[in-house]
DNA sequence: CGTAGCCTTGACCGACGTCAATGATGGTGG
DNA sequence: CCACCATCATTGACGTCGGTCAAGGCTACG
């Protein structure tokens, strides 16, 4: 099945600039600031305390865990705007490990006042019950069309799956020019090259039946893949054969 | 695959006690009723408006989806003190059905004051959180350990997730002796004979693959099974074999 | 030019789905 | 009390999907 080597080390920050459309909690007088976190680094692991939680700001970033047997499991993506650490309302310690996936930048609230001002202020639960509530649903959903079915309905389905929440993300934070953006200006190119390896371990096939099963849509015309990223060529079929359900 | 036959119909209704062990909303002053389900009878449907949420009494439910395909995927089990309508805070109409599986008895609170109430008061919002953290963790525990890997892995998994959300209810209502206990005395006594069609559609395996892998299971002395219900002979082989994470 | 990551492709085989026939159980009505 | 039927479980035969092993190709980078 998938790879099995895992990943190390931290890096530089700076104070946070607030941006109310993608991390609502950094215009409510939080204190926080920002990290940048190079491809493949990690931000924490397994088990670790839980001194901060986090939103994504800019890039992708993975959650995963190691099983007994040695396979990787992603749980989830986790694409701007999203928010990392609900855990923290229940635990101490993190339950996976998130590393990132492209270079990224994260908003990082020091873990004891974000919970006690959450309590505090009515208005903050509200945004953080959507967000659970999101969360909630995109888990489900993976569940229902994802989890059980062939390789490549699975793998037509996370593509899906990823175009609508990167959509999501910038929705919230609207091209700037000047801003990197993961889908092209058509919404049917997709500006990430996603290893293999992440299918694989986010859907649990080998990485050889992923490469298949790619090449096989790629033939029936489904998609495109380019040198930097993938293009949505049937996005009707695509969902068809995902069972897709809008 | 699994089934494909739906269901119907609803039924009487009492007004509610509270009992803040099972159902901590009880006992915060909002209205509520109670309903006795028998036995595969439907609660509410996929895309029914939501007028109440629940809170399980007594007795075992399922959620469930039909896919496009046909087939119909079980999104969960819902045992005593389980909490059914999150969707109600995101969405007006519910994204699967219920129907019981046993008979049992649901607290139906009005959505509408609900809501109110929960914004309200923060107490009840700790509560919700909560419930809100513990599903998030069980989704997410079958996504680990039973999504992948082979049948007998994910049935012994599945097993053993109901054993463990078993203990769970009876701690929040230890055994009266009045009232029938899913679990028996040593705990490794099941009371519940759980049709292999429910199992196959959790799963998403066929039914005939469940028979034949509760039947090894058995071989391999891991389970026994009687005509009231399951009795786990080898905790730790099964966990071992469903790379169980305590 | 050599090496390290990735991805691709083929050969082979085991796990699981499908189809179909047969049992077991329990409820209903004569 | 028995005959009938519905539901659920079991078992065999057979085909397909996807995992594993192994070899080779393609970039990228030093």
């Amino acid at each position: 099945m998938g790879s099995r080597i895992p990943e190390s080390r931290k890096s530089g920050t700076e104070p946070g600039r607030p941006n109310d459309a993608i991390d609502p909690f950094s215009t409510r007088g939080l204190t926080f600031y920002e990290l940048a976190l190079e491809k493949a680094e990690l931000l924490f692991s397994e088990g670790d305390e839980i001194d901060h939680v986090y939103v994504v700001r800019s890039g992708l970033c993975y959650r995963y865990r190691y099983l007994k047997d040695g396979r990787r499991q992603i749980v989830d993506l986790a694409f701007p705007g999203d928010f990392i650490g609900l855990e923290a309302l229940t635990q101490d310690s993190f339950v996976n490990s998130l590393t990132a996936l492209t270079p990224a930048r994260v908003a990082a609230y020091p873990v004891s006042e974000f919970i006690r001002q959450c309590y505090a202020e009515p208005s903050l639960v509200r945004v953080l019950l959507e967000w659970m509530a999101r969360g909630q649903s995109i888990l489900t959903k993976r569940l229902l069309g994802g989890a059980h079915g062939s390789a490549s309905q699975r793998i037509a389905h996370l593509l899906l799956e990823i175009r609508l929440r990167a959509l999501f993300s910038i929705r919230l934070e609207p091209k700037k020019e000047t801003h990197f953006s993961l889908l092209g200006v058509d919404d049917t190119e997709l500006n990430l090259k996603l290893p293999q390896a992440i299918i694989a371990d986010t859907l649990g096939l080998s990485i050889v039946h992923v490469s298949r099963t790619l090449t096989s849509l790629r033939e029936d015309g489904f998609i495109e893949q380019s040198a930097t990223g993938l293009r949505y060529r049937n996005l009707d079929g695509l969902k068809d054969l995902a069972l897709w359900d809008d």
